[in-house]
This record gives C-alpha cells, sequence and structure tokens, in this order.
DNA sequence: CAATATGGTTTCATTTTGATACTAAGGAGC
DNA sequence: GCTCCTTAGTATCAAAATGAAACCATATTG
C-alpha cells in the first residue's frame, strides 16, 4: 500500500486533517476515561460551542472513533463513547496534551525571548 | 502549577491549538528528518500554500520549536531546522501521522458503513 | 404558568484559509 | 541587453470555517 500523508489526495491527508484538530483531542481525551453525555462533554471542554461539539462528534463518529447511543429518558440521554479503533487512537492524542501541559513553560520563555527580539 | 488544556484560558491551549494543525505536524515531520529550505519544503508537503507555510514557521519559530538560519547566498538560502525542544515533540506528531497511515482502510471502513445506513 | 433540563439545528457576523499575483535581486540562456 | 528562472516571502481578495446566540420539542419541577 503506497499510503503518504505528504500527498495531498491520500486519504490518510483528511484523516490528519481530523485528528491533528484542537477540539477532536480534547473530546477523545475526554472519552478515553468513560463515556460521557453531550452536555456534560460541552461544560468539561472549556469554550467549545455546541455547534462545534456536534460536528466534531458527527466526524468522529463518522470515522468509527466514536460510538453513539440514544436513551429513550426525559429529556432525552446521548451517550457518547470510546469504540475499540478509537482506544488504538487516544494514547497517541493524549501524548499530544501531555507534552503541551509539559512543555508549556519552555515555549512561554521562548515567545518572549522572540517577541523581544523583533 | 495547575496547567490544565480543559480550561479555556489555560495558556496549554494555545499550544495545543498550534500543535493540533495539519499543516504544523506535516512541517515537524519533516524538519525531524534534516533540515528543509523554504520552497523544498513546500514543495515536499504536496498541497500547502505558501501563506501558509510562511505563518506555521513563523509561529513553530515564536514558540521555540523551529530554528531559522538565513545564508547571503544569490538567491538567497533560508534554512529551517527543529531545535531540541521540538525535537522532544517529534515522535508524538509522527505517531499521529503513522496512526492515521496505519489506520486509514479501518476508517474509511467505518465511514461507508455510516454513510450506507444514513 | 414560568423555568429548567435534554440534544441538538439554524442564522448570521466575524475569522481564517486558500489561490493568486506581486516583490526584489541576481544568474543563465539567447 | 532582454527575458526567464530561482530564492523567500508579502499583499490582496474571495471562499470557507468558526463562534455566539437564538430557536426547537419534550417533559418535569417549583
Amino acid at each position: 500500500m503506497e499510503y503518504d500523508v505528504y500527498i495531498q489526495t491520500c486519504p490518510t491527508r483528511l484523516v490528519l486533517d481530523r485528528l491533528a484538530d484542537k477540539w477532536a483531542v480534547l473530546v477523545l481525551g475526554k472519552l478515553d476515561e468513560q463515556p460521557v453525555r453531550f452536555n456534560q462533554l460541552k461544560r468539561e471542554i472549556d469554550g467549545i460551542s455546541q455547534k462545534v461539539l456536534s460536528q466534531v462528534l458527527k466526524k468522529l463518529e463518522r470515522d468509527g472513533l466514536v460510538s453513539r447511543s440514544v436513551y429513550a429518558t426525559v429529556p432525552v440521554t446521548v451517550e457518547y463513547a470510546i469504540t475499540p479503533l478509537g482506544r488504538t487512537l487516544t494514547s497517541t492524542v493524549a501524548a499530544l496534551t501531555r507534552w503541551a501541559e509539559d512543555n508549556i513553560e519552555a515555549v512561554l520563555e521562548a515567545q518572549q525571548k522572540y517577541d523581544r527580539s523583533a
């Protein structure tokens, strides 16, 4: 197989575009812990809008990374969970958020140095 | 320090937003192999525009992940290279592209299944 | 009878992105 | 000496994505 993300028309490019997204990373990170309902996700991912959360979940579901279950309660309950395929990805996206948290101070320092010299 | 990417105003959120980006991932992946010049990057990252490449490189440089060296040749040579800080990140972003290449078929299958049932 | 909760969709203004053209400086070919 | 090519970008403008807010149906609570 000749898949290569560096070729624009390669389908892997579309997948990378989906995953290399701030909101997708945060959603997958939350679902990795446990299944979560729509509004709970919205509350836990500070700053995400309903529209974007809805769109991200729909795309992740379409890609087979997330499953959606509806329960006929009142009001309706919709629970999102990670799939086995999605589970193979979570350690990678978790590494991204961990890197950000571990190296934020070095990054901020570099930014200040850059801004002073400019 | 209480850094948490799930808080909107946390500086780590800005870093995640920078890294969780298709173009940044592809640029870092190329620079991980060796220093590369501007137009060579543009040629190797199929589909990137000059403007976006320029912006991404500038931000990565500001964050201390990439260094920029200018040589007074004719025409001028500008070489971009990964920094030690950037080097601590490349294995993570490489894992992202590798996941995309390894799991693309499962994703495409999930998409077809989803589209058929809709 | 109004307020709150569920999980969304719709609308519209603002941002971001991408495609294209343009810059300047020098070398190569004719 | 004229034209084209290369370098590494910036400027411009249309198109697409995003974000904030309002709206929807349903049903329970106060």
